[in-house]
DNA sequence: CGGAATCCGCAATGATACTG
DNA sequence: CAGTATCATTGCGGATTCCG
């Protein structure tokens, strides 16, 4: 999805949001403050270019904000901006709504459900 | 994104509604009962492939009903289910989250902002 | 440690033709 | 009119390597 077909602030947000990892790293940087390095161990399965590219994409977004200090190791932080924590309700809305909808076994709901990415991997 | 990563909502709901197409059909979709060429026509940059790709995943995941009526020539009516409906002012709230935060000119809010596919085509 | 550049395979997408 | 099947193409996403 390269070029928009519409004006449309919802094929714009789409456009954003698309994909496996932009609301997964928005769902952990919610979390606080997190090293590049941080976000690798939360999404084992991501490699380090995608992290990378989605990190990129969501700090020119203005959603998230990106500290580097300059000392040795390299480290760098990212954290939401405020509108990457306006984001968030919405976000975990779109996931309340799948639980309610696609079953009725409410294991947990919205502001907690908590990504498990670190060790369950499904391939098809 | 074929496989999850995760069995959090939020990522599947992420499959489910991730590229371009998804929410703009449901967009559409919102204004009632349409025929498969009447979504044709909303959406002009959309392969014939890809609408009915994309209609069999809304329906499979339930957001979309789709009747057909046997006679000549043939004749299919989609639209959006309860669950869907209630899917719609999520999405709107993305829409009005990105226009509240990319710029400060709200023209249009959440409700009645206007897809204008038909004619606006922006190439990179 | 964090990131950019490069190469490459595969899945998603699009054009076309065919069926009911 | 609506949908499927086939084939060609694109570009995402991953592995690797080099730079700061």
């Amino acid at each position: 999805m390269k070029s928009l077909v519409s004006r449309c602030p919802i094929e714009e947000v789409m456009q954003l949001l698309s994909g496996r990892w932009p609301t997964l790293l928005i769902y952990y940087l919610k979390q606080g403050t997190k090293r590049f390095s941080d976000l690798r161990r939360d999404n084992p399965t991501i490699s380090h270019k995608m992290l990378s590219l989605e990190l990129r994409k969501l700090e020119d977004a203005g959603i998230v904000e990106r500290t580097e200090f300059e000392g040795y190791p390299l480290r760098v932080e990212y954290q939401l901006t405020p509108a990457g924590h306006r984001l968030v309700p919405l976000i975990d809305a779109l996931g309340d709504w799948w639980e309610t909808t696609s079953d009725g076994g409410g294991h947990s709901s919205s502001a907690d459900a908590e990504p498990v990415a670190s060790n369950t991997v499904l391939r098809d």
